[in-house]
RNA sequence: CGGGGUGUAGCGCAGCUUGGUAGCGCGCCACGUUCGGGACGUGGAGGCCCCGGGUUCGAAUCCCGGCACCCCGACCA
């Protein structure tokens, strides 16, 4: 039984101010979390109890999923990352240090290497696959800027799984248990998420799924359809081509001159004001504009290449859209002095003509889903302060390929069923991932299959962060009074507070309907602080956030108590005599 | 890493412009009153004013240099 009047606890009356996200602020003023470090957090018992039924939760479902839990050290030797290329690769992310020999070693932030060793070192036969193995692990990360309480740390608990099979067929088969593990596992969290599709990256097209939690101050922007179940990551978003328009008497292009026309806005004004330019039949828009950018590509061997970007006027170029499609290679800003060795490049007035790997600049020039044969712009003609009107894709140019580079809108047509999609904000709590063999060559673990002959193991990796699903609970189920934890995850079943004065029976009959409840399986906190008012503690009481809050007072002159739901606020006057069985069927229900 | 803000008691903050005994509210301790929505009285305890230099007879306050935290951006298997 969890006593008030003896917890380790202090709740705050007042917001911390360094904390800005409600469920950082609820989380410290309940006094679940202290912070002790940048990025570090220390777990008073409350939060503690949560943490650890977010953790269980997460292991219950794994055993029944058939995952086998191994446990590896957080502190790890330099070698197995040395010869999987992330000592390097993983740069400033990853905590490093020496031991008195001057060895390296690091904290780990992900365990791909030493799953995979492990396996290598045990098995060697096709017969022992497919394995499933996973460990529930504090992860250490060297983040440039901690967040947000327990949502972004250097220092957080990770449940990551991996999967292991001889062929793909195999890992799809465990990605897809693994999929619905993860589904019954954030439904018994009580914590809402969506699965969004996202970019598998750099090694090899297999599938990746993200689980979000939708909440406003999450750090990943995905959308979703408003009609169809599609949802996706906007890195991940394919754009819907149009329908590709006939060239037969589609009006014929022509330069301009158009001088002051350095930005999409103007350009735009100018077309529509100059009667000779003007569109027939309606006004132009800046969606009637193709904008060409031009950028640099960082690749890992630290060559650069340049490469074109050409979308509707109408859109911005979303970065992070452009390196999910680029990598591993990195966006950099194409330079004055990179203009200057270009001479073909008119800046300003970059268009097609100059573009393309055939054309005079020689730069790859990949552009918008939306720009499909039969599709006239207004664009740059390569001439200072000229522009071309009705340059027609597929007949007066025809770029290398396609790239997924523009901002999505909230309204955007969804890629499946064409409806309006929403632009939403999410945190990552789950990440399943069919990794393939990246680690399995890296490290040399291989499988003799029936023939005899060696096979690479394909493998997936999975990940939920539990100490961030923690948090991510608490954000999205709290109100204005404080938190709400679902049942399983609260640190109690029922809170009772009790009222009055020492010396009026309300306390003994709170003792007693305290052990009765405990005798009866369920788990109690009870406010017995003495000399506490009672505001206080009904605000407590809504702060702390246990679902069902029990009121032992004024009611108890008439032989009732009062029962208060959490989350709806709803109460009811139950008799003494039937507390008990009343309790325990809001409890179990 | 860039931009902005903030560091004073456990928490929230004032004091800094104009240098001179470190304050307020909450919380905490003692006694008494109160007891269904953050009660009241009286008396107390609690400080490396972020750190290091400098100016000055004297620095929370002025100057220089660090560090930390928060927000925005960049970054983030």
């Amino acid at each position: 039984m969890l006593r008030m009047s003896t917890l380790f606890l202090r709740t705050l009356r007042e917001d911390p101010s360094d904390a800005e996200v409600p469920s950082h602020r609820l989380l410290v003023r309940g006094g679940y979390i202290r912070r002790a470090a940048p990025g570090g957090y220390t777990w008073l018992p409350l939060g503690w109890i949560v943490y650890r039924n977010v953790e269980r939760v997460v292991r219950e479902e794994m055993d029944k999923a058939g995952f086998q839990e191994v446990h590896f050290p957080a502190l790890l030797p330099r070698e197995p990352y040395e010869i999987s290329g992330r000592w390097t690769d993983y740069g400033d992310g990853v905590f490093r240090l020496k031991d008195r020999k001057g060895n390296d070693f690091l904290l780990a932030p992900t365990h791909e290497e030493m799953f995979t060793l492990l396996v290598k070192d045990l098995y060697s036969s096709y017969k022992d696959l497919p394995l499933h193995i996973y460990q529930i692990q504090t992860k250490y990360r060297d983040e440039a800027r901690p967040r947000a309480g327990l949502l972004r740390t250097r220092e957080f608990v990770m449940k990551d799984s991996y999967s292991f099979d001889i062929d793909d067929a195999g890992l799809e088969k465990s990605y897809e248990q693994h999929r619905q593990a993860y589904i019954s596992t954030f439904n018994r969290l009580g914590l809402p998420f969506v699965m969004v599709s996202a970019m598998s990256g750099a090694m090899g097209g297999s599938a990746s799924e993200e689980f979000l939690a939708p909440i406003d101050v999450g750090e990943d922007t995905f959308v979703r359809c408003t009609n169809c179940d599609y949802a996706a990551n906007t890195e991940a978003v394919q754009v819907r081509a149009p329908e590709a328009i006939q060239l037969d008497g589609l009006p014929a292009a022509r330069i301009e001159d158009t001088p002051d026309t350095p930005t999409i806005e103007t350009l735009v004004d100018v077309v529509n004001a100059r009667a000779d330019l003007r569109h027939p039949d309606r006004d132009w828009t800046a969606a009637d504009t193709l904008k060409n950018l031009v950028v640099k590509l960082k690749h890992p061997d630290g060559t650069f290449s340049a490469l074109a970007i050409g979308l509707p006027g109408d859109r911005e170029v979303d970065l992070k859209r452009v390196e999910a499609q680029v990598g591993p290679a990195e966006v950099v800003a194409f330079e004055p002095a990179d203009f200057a060795k270009n001479p073909a490049l008119v800046k300003g007035y970059i268009g097609p003509g100059a573009l393309g790997e055939h054309n005079a600049s020689g730069i790859r020039y990949l552009v918008d889903p939306r720009v499909v044969e039969g599709t006239a712009w207004i664009t740059g003609a390569d001439q200072p302060g000229r522009h071309v009107i009705n340059l027609t894709m597929g007949r007066d140019f025809t770029p290398d390929g396609v790239i997924e580079a523009a901002e999505i809108h909230g309204g955007d047509p969804c890629p499946k069923c064409g409806n309006a999609l929403e632009i939403a904000k999410g945190i990552e709590i789950g990440h399943i991932f069919q990794l393939g063999r990246r680690y399995a060559t890296a490290l040399g673990l291989t499988v003799l299959d029936q023939n005899g002959k060696t096979q690479v193991v394909t493998m997936g990796s999975y990940g939920i962060g539990v100490s961030r699903a923690v948090a991510a609970i608490a954000e999205t189920l709290l109100d204005e009074k404080g938190l709400c934890w679902p049942r399983e995850i609260s640190p109690a079943d029922v809170h009772i507070v009790v009222t009055g004065k020492p010396s009026e029976p309300t306390g003994p009959a709170a003792e007693e309907l305290a052990l009765a409840l405990e005798t009866a399986g369920l788990r109690v906190m009870i406010d017995d602080r003495i000399g506490t008012s009672p505001g206080i503690k009904f605000n407590d009481a809504e702060l702390l956030g246990v679902p069902t809050i029990v009121v032992v007072g004024k009611g108890l002159a008439n032989g009732t108590i009062e029962v208060k739901d959490r989350k709806t606020g709803e109460r009811t006057d139950v008799p003494v005599a039937d507390a008990v069985e009343h309790l325990l069927q809001v409890c179990r229900t």
